[in-house]
DNA sequence: GAGATTTTTAAGCATGGACATAATAATTTG
DNA sequence: CAAATTATTATGTCCATGCTTAAAAATCTC
């Protein structure tokens, strides 16, 4: 053939068609082996394509049952969320960090909810502020389970912040994200140095260890916060 | 044991190693040749982990640089966003829609923004109600460009959403993802049944195909709303 | 020594064959 | 006839091998 066919040309080709809406949702397209001989190439290289298009959702792949065309079309867009250290240097400002406050307390109803917990057992609680260059960037409420992590009861969080002491000594196997709208509470809007009743961007996380709950974080973002992603 | 296949262990070993600092940011890994040894495998199937780990931002490979971990460790998240009528439906709610109004006019400063256009051509800009269960569900503001998509002038838009007309007949080949929050002004807050100065939660996307400017909407979604996805 | 050229390295891709696995279809059995 | 068993089919994964390609490193040239 012209030139040597290559998984992503596969890839896009059968895109195309999808967009183009050669084949509609539900159709089923030819089997591997028929797309291969269309392509002139080998079986593994068609897999490669439609993997890929099964990950992104344009497709869904059954045993037997073959490969067909999604039936909801879907935009699947992809976020990176940093440390927020990492994302405040990625600005070009200072990073500062601030501990508001700390301390043992049961969890709150919304809390337990996040983890799938029926009781509301006691886990450690902290506040923290972070900064970007003098102003405040994002306030985060954060539960840790202290049975899941019981070294944090002895790392010094006025000096270093949870966020990052937790990625680096505790990775998780499982995460919810959660992105909402709230208004800004007296304290919070004291903290974010805004006004009370202004509407603030928050991203809720949920992590676990292997279904044991390590931390639950509400990330609050001062106004003007924005999340921004490309999806291909 | 694991019964998941050999790539996809591999791949989370390692990402295990670098979330557990076991390799900090910056460092060279083993080529894949010396992984394969490592893991007693072929030199394929490190390939095809390392490509994963490549592709979600974890790692940075370049030939002959070898594999590097990447600098700055994120949780990276996919959020599938559907059409409303669909999200609506899933939740086991009657879907209303209601067309607010419709006009050729010239686009906002930041419509143009979103389009990356220097000038503010006319476009029709569309606003419409979708309700969910007869509460209001998400109101949205859309312009949608008549020159890529000049179709779209003879849709009868008082009873097909455009958000559904656009996905089903003008497939994008790009678009961009925004979240924000911000405060419902009165308008807004009388189509979304709440009071003015609520938090709202808003989704911004614009669409092109192959950098024609197709559609830019501002999903603003009634209180309560939330958007959730687990990150693996 | 600066700039151009060659070498080497490590990732990228393709192939064909083999076996595993899940889901459906066909068949047997009580 | 329904339930259990077996066969079939299409995807999923792996491997050994060989070639391609980008980029760094080494070498050569003026």
């Amino acid at each position: 053939m012209s030139t040597r066919s290559s998984w992503t040309s596969i890839r896009d080709e059968i895109k195309r068609r999808v967009q183009a809406r050669e084949v509609l949702p539900g159709d089923k397209l030819p089997n591997d082996q028929e797309l291969a001989q269309e392509f002139g190439c080998a079986r593994t290289t068609v897999q490669r394509a439609m993997q890929e298009l099964a990950a992104t959702g344009t497709v869904v792949r059954r045993r037997k049952g073959g490969t067909t065309v999604a039936a909801h079309p879907v935009t699947r867009t992809t976020f990176d969320i940093p440390i927020t250290r990492l994302e405040v240097e990625a600005l070009g400002q200072d990073y500062g960090y601030f501990l508001v406050s700390q301390g043992i307390e049961q969890i709150s109803r919304s809390a337990a909810a996040s983890f799938g917990l029926q009781d509301q057992p006691e886990m450690l609680h902290v506040r923290a502020l972070h900064l970007a260059g003098n102003r405040p960037y994002i306030y985060e409420d954060r539960w840790i389970s202290q049975e899941t992590v019981p070294e944090i009861l002895d790392v010094d969080l006025t000096r270093e912040s949870a966020n990052e002491w937790l990625i680096l000594n505790r990775p998780y196997s499982d995460c919810e994200v959660r992105f909402l709208a709230k208004k800004a509470t007296p304290q919070e809007a004291e903290l974010l140095e805004t006004e009370a009743g202004e509407a603030l961007f928050v991203m809720e996380r949920t992590t676990w260890s292997d279904s044991a709950p390590i931390t639950r974080v509400r990330a609050i973002a001062a106004p003007g916060y924005q999340l921004t992603a490309r999806a291909k």
